[in-house]
DNA sequence: AGATACTGTGTGAAAATTACACCATTAAAT
DNA sequence: ATTTAATGGTGTAATTTTCACACAGTATCT
């Protein structure tokens, strides 16, 4: 059986890290493997780079292939190369993170066969995953908990309209902890990059709280470039 | 000519971005190149990965063959995976960084013949580089220069006893800006990090200043494990 | 009409950041 | 011995930022 795989020289493979935020829960999307090695395992989505591709090209291409879902904005944030750490040979992998809105519409459906099945998964509570994945994930994870300090990526994970509550509870979320509604509030809005709507929630049984978005290009314009690394 | 050259169908590189920081000036280690392509051009040291060996390691064995320089703690920062980014195949690399002091006595002294040899050079008035190592300076630059303020790396560019002067002007030649001394101590003492010595700087033609070093296990003891991202 | 569940708001205390200028000390030059 | 050149070392007040903390308002459901 293990005599049929192939064995790798050296070779390429992105995985991919992909939050989503949903009812108050950060998650993750998996895939269940329907290819050996781990066969029906859970893992993250990930490949092997073609040739005649560069790395971020193949990520997008490789999650397409695997959950359907394109055109996210995936970057790269480490790259995992252990001897042992894929039991075919020498594959060094670079990992992407996106950060992304669940969206009920779109469909989680692997176009190739080595998915079965793509989903979202809570990042608390997740199983064992293929290869090192559990490892890939951790370091994802300490990575956007830094930078949701630091850049505007709370807002790619919530609907383009939001509330400030619910804002608030996806930084509760990723930091795990309670923070005061009056302190974040203020902070928030004193950013100026948010835009208030003319809009209320819709559909709730207590009084709607107003609409927010994201308003880019106040941001870049604040921000300048890149960051407030140094005020 | 050229076609003697071996071609990649997919191989991995490491390229490493080491820092120093002398005269008031940062710098940082480059080859001449002794070998094609670029043969003669100034780059940053690099080389491919065996398949036995990590890719960690590959960084410390590339680094040493190359310069003569080792245990060197360095970090890996990004990977590089265009297409073309080398002329003769298919090359990933990824990159790794370091900051370390200067240290006169160290002699540069590539071992493999394939640099003709290895000095410091200051990061302002960069030549231009071979392959895409230009780009990759730029990037390590821009990583170190947000590091910076936000973990200790500042004293593993300056000699093990450093005066609070010289930590000043590793801040002014990093972040490219002048800083007012008396709010650059308080807030440096302040931390708790620093150990004053009773020692005085030896050799200075003016009143010599207190030498301080930078003390590890304080330093783990304020920030716990990671960082002081969230106070 | 009342229960429920969330929205939305202000103030004062404490801490951190910023701006700012002068005397002290040492070695070298005269 | 005196002067000069160069850097070392220090404090305070104004401003800004962060933090802790509680309650009335409004929409919906019954």
């Amino acid at each position: 059986m293990e005599a049929k795989l192939p064995s790798f020289d050296s070779v390429f493979s992105i995985d991919c890290v992909i939050f989503g935020f949903e009812a108050g829960e950060l998650k993750i999307l998996l895939i269940e493997r329907n290819e050996e090695p781990f066969k029906d395992w859970l893992a993250l989505p990930g490949y092997i780079v073609e040739q005649d591709e560069s790395i971020d090209d193949a990520a997008e291409r490789i999650l397409y292939e695997l959950t359907g879902l394109r055109d996210l904005h995936m970057q790269q944030f480490h790259t995992f190369g252990e001897v042992n750490r894929h039991p075919q040979g020498r594959v060094i992998t670079v990992a992407y993170y996106a950060l992304i809105r669940i969206n009920g519409q779109k469909e989680l459906r692997p176009i190739t066969q080595y998915a079965r099945k793509a989903f979202w998964h809570p990042v608390n509570e997740l199983p064992k995953l293929a290869f090192d994945h559990s490892e890939i994930f951790k370091t994802a994870f300490g990575k956007i908990r830094r930078r949701l300090n630091y850049q505007p990526i709370a807002f790619e994970l919530l609907p383009e309209k939001f509330t400030l509550t619910q804002l608030q509870s996806l930084y509760e979320a990723v930091e795990n902890k309670k923070l005061d509604k009056r302190n974040f509030r203020k902070k928030m809005l004193s950013y100026g990059f948010l835009k208030e709507l003319d809009e209320k929630q819709k559909g709730v049984s207590y009084r709607a709280a107003k609409l927010y978005k994201f308003d880019r290009r106040r941001y870049a314009k604040i921000f300048h470039n890149d960051m407030n690394i140094d005020k």
